[in-house]
DNA sequence: CGAGTTTGACCTGCGC
DNA sequence: GCGCAGGTCAAACTCG
């Protein structure tokens, strides 16, 4: 969408929390990178440097000990929780989101500053309903619905996107990006997803698979995608938040009567001991050019990585679906080198 | 038989 | 307005 050459701005850039990146564990020696830990500092800096911006916005990891901290700081930390760039800071072109209901409160939604929300295009949360809104229907199969209600609900389908689209910007669920060095694609993080589409994108090789979480009303889609520089390397994309616990960590806590456990969760894939307690974090904002921004800072992290600058996580005994038993320390998620 | 995957067609947003 | 690319739908198919 931002278009191909249409430059990238700033996903990461953007929205400093939105840099997290987080791993999941799969596969036996997972080195999962874990970077755009770029300081609020810089971050404030604001988008400016769209572009250009993101060698230097990089940074090395933030002092999160766990993969879990991490995201958690986000939703903690003054600076993100409330509207990095939201405010003031505005940036104008890309955005990033601060998602108001997360971060600060539920109904926080109108506090959103303004565009500076993500750009749009999915309906929002809970839309499930609108999704029900046939897309690909062919004409014979719309008759039934194009009588009730006056009209056609195809067509009234259609124009309540239209008017969505007009009236005010649809707003897109945040999202959260992951980059994973893994063998498979679909890496299980607990929850249930079944695909519903598979495309292939543009200036990458791989195509990008589309999938939705199966609980019945929850619309939290993810997207994954290998990367074209590093095929090792798994980039999944979280839109939107879970609406029921993760099948798997219910379980599993609830063997070991951890039910209570963290509210708020551990991170999907959280390195070594991956646990997924809480729905992948809708934490972030994220922005259209990801795939592309994803793999340029990629690329950086490992040859920092290389060069010893930037820790990774290591999985070390991680299993494709077999979250640990207990809730896991940050300590115990990082394995520095 | 139900749940999940594949795949081609269709829809939408966006840049030119 | 047109074309491109991303995203979604749903019929057909596969698998347990």
């Amino acid at each position: 969408m931002s278009g191909p050459g249409g430059g990238g701005h700033g996903l990461y850039e953007d929205h400093p929390a939105a840099a997290g990146f987080l791993p999941f564990d799969h596969d036996d020696d997972v080195v999962a990178s874990f970077f755009f830990g770029r300081s609020a500092a810089s971050g404030g800096g604001a988008g400016a440097g769209a572009g250009a911006g993101d060698d230097d916005g990089v940074g090395l990891i933030t002092p999160y000990s766990s993969i879990t901290d991490y995201l958690q700081g986000f939703l903690q930390d003054p600076v993100y929780a409330s509207s990095p760039l939201g405010g003031d800071a505005a940036v104008k072109h890309e955005t990033v989101v601060d998602h108001p209901s997360q971060a600060g409160g539920v109904a926080a939604a109108p506090a959103t500053p303004n565009s500076s929300v993500l750009s749009s295009s999915s309906e929002a949360a809970g839309g499930d309903d609108l999704r029900r809104c046939k897309k690909g229907r062919r004409p014979e199969d719309d008759e039934e619905e194009d009588i009730d209600d006056e009209g056609s609900a195809v067509q009234s389908c259609k124009t309540n996107k239209m008017k969505n689209k007009k009236g005010a910007k649809k707003e897109r669920e945040p999202r959260v990006a992951f980059m994973t060095k893994s063998e498979v694609d679909h890496l299980e993080d607990g929850y249930r997803w079944r695909k519903y589409g598979q495309k292939a994108v543009k200036n990458s090789s791989y195509p990008r698979s589309y999938y939705r979480c199966t609980a019945p009303r929850c619309g939290v889609k993810k997207r994954v995608e290998r990367s074209e520089q590093d095929p090792s390397m798994v980039i999944t994309t979280y839109e939107g938040q879970h609406t029921h616990p993760s099948p798997v960590s219910y379980h599993m806590h609830r063997q070991q009567g951890l039910m209570h456990v963290s509210a708020r969760g551990v991170m999907p894939g959280a390195a070594g001991a991956y646990q997924f307690g809480a729905p992948p974090p809708p934490l972030l904002g994220f922005d259209e050019a990801l795939a592309a921004r994803v793999r340029m800072t990629m690329n950086q992290q490992q040859q920092q990585q290389q060069l010893g600058f930037v820790p990774s996580i290591h999985a070390a005994a991680a299993r494709p679906t077999m979250p640990p038993l207990h809730l896991h320390t940050a300590q115990q998620d990082l394995f520095l080198p």
